[in-house]
DNA sequence: GCACGCTTGGTAAGCGCTTACCACCCGGCA
DNA sequence: TGCCGGGTGGTAAGCGCTTACCAAGCGTGC
């Protein structure tokens, strides 16, 4: 247009076709194997391509082929809780777990040449949903995570696009993905308290209306309490799945000189993080004071003082299965309401009070390598 | 279509227009203010798109206004080195730092109501630069990086659609954002030299062609050579930006009973929790055998024991002023072929040597918050 | 009271692709 | 030699929007 303003000028097909001298349609046949065109016409049309670096418009492609090649994940950021001036720590925390799902669903939407759409959401926010739905209609299909949309405008959205849940609750509509929860907490809580011989425990929780945060925290009470132990919880020990929630919760809990467990298990790893250092912080030793365990096995918690003991899901196939799911809905019509949880495993390592060595457990899990 | 298969039917403008009984330029003008319609005519159409619950398709307002209101992002995923069984571990690691970024991308987008839509590409994938193509033509711009792609097809991608590269190199055609690496290493050098008095000084790498990595280590290198120290590096100094990479690094080292140096520079913070890892598992102690510094200020690096000394970047600024610049290009016809270099600081904390108390350099950094 | 101008709604073109449909060419058979 | 069928290329319709353009309705000022 003027001096140095690049033009960014994209070819069209007409301009493939009119440098190859053939017709458009001979051009859309070449670039998608259609119909086998002779010998001749695909190599012109292959040079026209090539010279003038043609590649076709997703949009253009899009609508016309009634399929995006995209899907739509949404994730719930930390939310900023203002009142403290601890707003931007909650803002750079990192979401690992989250992260790790998505390039999980990244790599398995490769395979299939579809691309990721990304739009993280904090709950409180004002417009949230308009958001979500403005996504649903930019792609093929939506996965969300942790429970962001709530039931009415889940099933109101499911009608228009494919939606699969991670750790959240399987609809009629929508099919859900998850890691085992009930099996993960049940082993652990049985490690903690009969290998252990731990009285007293607690659960430290991740955001309250999040499936996973409730699954946890029953099944680890309900262990505990059945296998003789004394279970603690309450609105104490809030966090939010993130490692500056978990600190907080016990920075509170020993401002107030409120006595300590003998071991608490927190809603993820990120959380169990923030606790060990506040822990740390005041001078107790993990585990020699108090044991903590974690939950999901993120990448650092193998490369913590002490080294993390935590349930371990397989976090980049629950994104993969997750993103399969949703595309046997988009391109085969598979039918919602499906229920997939992925097996979860204890990892035994230093912070519930195993030696790094020697695990009071005889069957040492299948190697959390290294 | 059959029994239980949800329809997914999506209403179109011309659902609307018929429910409301006007024609679909009304809608889309209430829907886009355009023109300022009659009370009326606006009321009708609100209440039958909130009755049809009608979102308009991304793909057919991309291709009129020829806006997709979508930002590509590439990152580099770890490279599966096969050969030994390590591929599993790169293959788990999370991208804290490339996450981060986005994250501060995607916030900014969500302001000019854009998406992220994200690709990894594993470097020596065959065709990845297929799949970077394909992901420009579904945005409106892209973010890369690390550099994924050669000048080459830099240069004739750009002519394209606009692109910003972060911690690349700034072209005619590009524009670049990054980090002050040279200040921070600068600092970082003198620290560990002037201030603690090491004499023998290594820098252990991130990925070879990473002008970021190059950057790091040719300042690093010079300023501890200037100051009278002796500087070690070298193909055994190379890791690839990851924590799994920095422990090998270091376990060959100690395999080859090669002396250790009295501070190793790692190239970022993931590297130096690797690094941490495979000294402290020697039973070496960090800092008071050696000192590890990292780069980024990762979350974590917060949470380590010890706490992690290193160069701050703010790193979700870092994608909000990639994004920014991108949109400005995109949107105002900005030109490219800027450089846009953010401030860095150090921050002294426990891995460099430094009390936690008692830095021994009087001026404290502007506090790591908390 | 009429012409003019401003406002508002409708019609239709077009964004860049895919593909149904048709016209054509060619070889093989009667 | 004439027909028919298989296979190829071209034309045009349409995907669901936005918007230029036009027609109509209304209020004003002379």
């Amino acid at each position: 247009m003027n001096d140095g303003g690049t033009a960014h000028t994209q070819p069209t097909i007409y301009d493939v076709a009119r440098a190859a001298g053939v017709s458009i349609a001979s051009v859309s046949r070449v670039l998608n194997e259609r119909r086998n065109p002779l010998p001749d016409t695909k190599a012109r049309v292959m040079e026209a391509v090539a010279e003038l670096g043609f590649i076709p418009d997703g949009a253009a492609r899009a609508l016309s082929a009634r399929l995006k090649e995209v899907v739509g994940v949404v994730i719930r950021r930390p939310t900023v809780t203002a009142p403290d001036g601890d707003i931007y720590a909650d803002e750079e925390e990192s979401l690992q777990f989250p992260d790790l799902i998505n390039r999980g669903v990244e790599v398995a939407a490769q395979h299939r040449d579809f691309n990721l759409l990304l739009c993280s959401v904090d709950v409180d926010d004002h417009d949230y949903s308009r958001r979500i739905f403005a996504l649903a209609r930019k792609s093929d299909g939506l996965i969300l995570h942790d429970q962001v949309l709530d039931p009415d405008q889940l099933a109101r959205l499911s009608g228009q696009v494919p939606i699969v849940t991670l750790a959240g609750v399987q609809t009629p509509t929508t099919t859900n993905v998850g890691g085992d929860n009930l099996g993960g907490m049940r082993q652990l809580a049985r490690h903690l308290v009969l290998d252990h011989g731990y009285r007293t425990l607690a659960y430290l929780g991740g955001h309250a209306s999040s499936p996973d945060n409730i699954a946890r925290h029953a099944t680890f009470g309900a262990e505990v309490t059945a296998s003789g132990a004394s279970f603690t919880d309450g609105p104490h020990w809030q966090g939010n799945y993130c490692a500056a929630g978990g600190a907080r919760v016990i920075e509170r809990l020993l401002a107030d000189g409120e006595p300590l467990p003998e071991a608490i298990a927190c809603a993820n790893d990120q959380t169990a993080l923030g606790v060990v250092h506040a822990l740390t912080q005041h001078g107790l030793d993990v585990p020699g004071d108090i044991a903590v365990t974690g939950f999901d096995d993120i990448p650092v918690a193998r490369h913590l003082r002490p080294l993390l003991t935590t349930v371990r899901q397989p976090i980049q196939q629950l994104g993969a299965t997750a993103f399969e799911a949703l595309y046997s809905m988009v391109c085969d019509g598979e039918k919602a309401g499906r229920n997939i949880i992925l097996p979860t495993t204890l990892v035994r390592r230093e912070s519930c009070g195993c030696s790094a060595d020697a695990a009071p457990v005889p069957p040492a899990p299948p190697a959390a390598k290294e």
